[in-house]
DNA sequence: CAAATGTCGACTTGTTAAGTAGGAAAATAG
DNA sequence: CTATTTTCCTACTTAACAAGTCGACATTTG
């Protein structure tokens, strides 16, 4: 129902990286093409590259780029990294049992989305209608 | 991406009163039929009966009942006393921007879910099939 | 009156989100 | 070899919120 700020930030950084032309790019580019303060970007960014997600090169020149292609990474990638592992959904007592089959639906299609849009797509929608979206 | 202890009390509270014969049912079974912590309970009923979803009673065989029938409360109307209003999806900037439908598209199959099932259509679901739900 | 019950606002306590700080390490240019 | 640019890392701070508790009061019934 809510999603924290670190993950909203996590998934316009890697967008980011998904548009850039090849090359590492800073992380200073990121933070201000994607309005994200500054140092807490470095730390976002941290956290994807040890995932796995994103690769880095210090020094000039160096900066963030994808380990894999945009098409190969997905929303739920990111997500996964920022909001950690999910936890298991209780069975409730007595006659609030079937809520438990609510949450579990609705956890399910959400997984299906975000497992199916990818940063490429998101970048295609983006160049296709640069206003709307 | 994340509902609150609160809501899932207060759903489980609801479901619970649709469930009860008809009648004021007091605080305390309500608490213990749902594991909920006796005075938190308290705490959520009187929010519910502020917000109108049930009426109550003071006094000896006084408890609380749901102001309307059951099959005319949805899960969306319990939540939304509990978890407020929800804020505006903002619009990213650049080329994060699809993101933003991404977003919406889930809140609004949410949205449809939780307006479609009612308290009843819970304690239907348990009757059913009480083990599994 | 006594007992059972809801009403109310304030309070506590722990956790998390969001962001900051300060510097160490690496790469490159000159 | 030094200066500069960049990432890397740990720890810290601050504010908000969640979850739950408390004590006292009001109402109803018998």
């Amino acid at each position: 129902m809510r999603i924290s700020a670190r993950t909203h930030y996590a998934l316009r950084a890697a967008v980011a990286l998904a548009a850039a032309p090849p090359g590492p790019v800073p992380a200073d580019k990121i933070a201000s093409s994607q309005d994200i303060p500054r140092r807490f970007c470095d730390n976002i960014l941290l956290q994807l590259r040890r995932a796995g997600l994103v690769r880095s090169q210090r020094g000039p020149d160096g900066g963030y780029w994808l380990a894999r292609p945009a098409e190969e990474i997905t929303l739920a990638d990111v997500i996964r990294v920022t909001e950690g592992i999910e936890e298991e959904i209780e069975r409730f007592p007595g006659v609030a049992g079937p809520l438990t089959d609510i949450w579990t639906a609705m956890r399910e299609h959400e997984h299906a989305l975000l497992t199916e849009v990818t940063l490429a797509d998101v970048v295609t929608t983006a160049a296709k209608d640069p206003a709307a979206g």
